[in-house]
DNA sequence: AGTATCCATAGATATTCATCTATATATTAA
DNA sequence: TTAATATATAGATGAATATCTATGGATACT
């Protein structure tokens, strides 16, 4: 829960869970959409790895991250969960 | 946004926000919870200012620090709109 | 087999950030 | 007005982190 909450408090990670959304992708794609070079990508996708919100496949040269749905639906509701309050005035 | 989800990501800010969903709490209040310092405590709760998660407002020597309740439910809407997706295979 | 491409990892650096001590500011109490 | 309490702020320090260059390991192409 750290990790994921952590994972998300970077821009160009949310970012790269945006572009995810729409598609899968490798790293190769992803990195169009960025300035940083492959090294700090790599290290970004690292992060969103172990946060559990991507997981990874190899299709032939390229590896192919695509979002972990599981997870990522397992945070929607924890984090509206955790929005939710009940505070007596 | 931004602001938010870097507030979010240490679990003693997301703890504070914890305690605050019960009850709204002065800063000698929420001190009891914690190990560190008066203030680190403050800095903390500054960061959920500047994020507008909370709110404070002086009664006599005390601050009292609570839940900005619209910000809170409008990151609710918008975290859960954010972990919706439409992906298409 | 050799080369090119894709991605990850190692190591360095700079920035951000959590925390501390010390102090300033504001309010209350004596 | 002086002392005590509550909170914030300034400045320092160490740890975490985002980024870079350089390189290694894997797969594909010729």
């Amino acid at each position: 829960m750290d990790t994921v909450f952590k994972a998300l408090a970077d821009p160009n990670r949310r970012r790269i869970l945006d572009l995810l959304k729409k598609k899968d992708m490798s790293v190769t794609d992803l990195q169009e959409y960025f300035d940083f070079t492959q090294a700090s990508l790599s290290h970004h996708l690292d992060v969103l790895k172990r946060a559990d919100l991507v997981v990874t496949e190899r299709r032939g040269q390229f590896i192919i991250y695509s979002l972990n749905i599981s997870v990522f639906e397992e945070m929607a509701n924890s984090v509206l969960n955790y929005f939710k309050y009940d505070k007596r005035k």
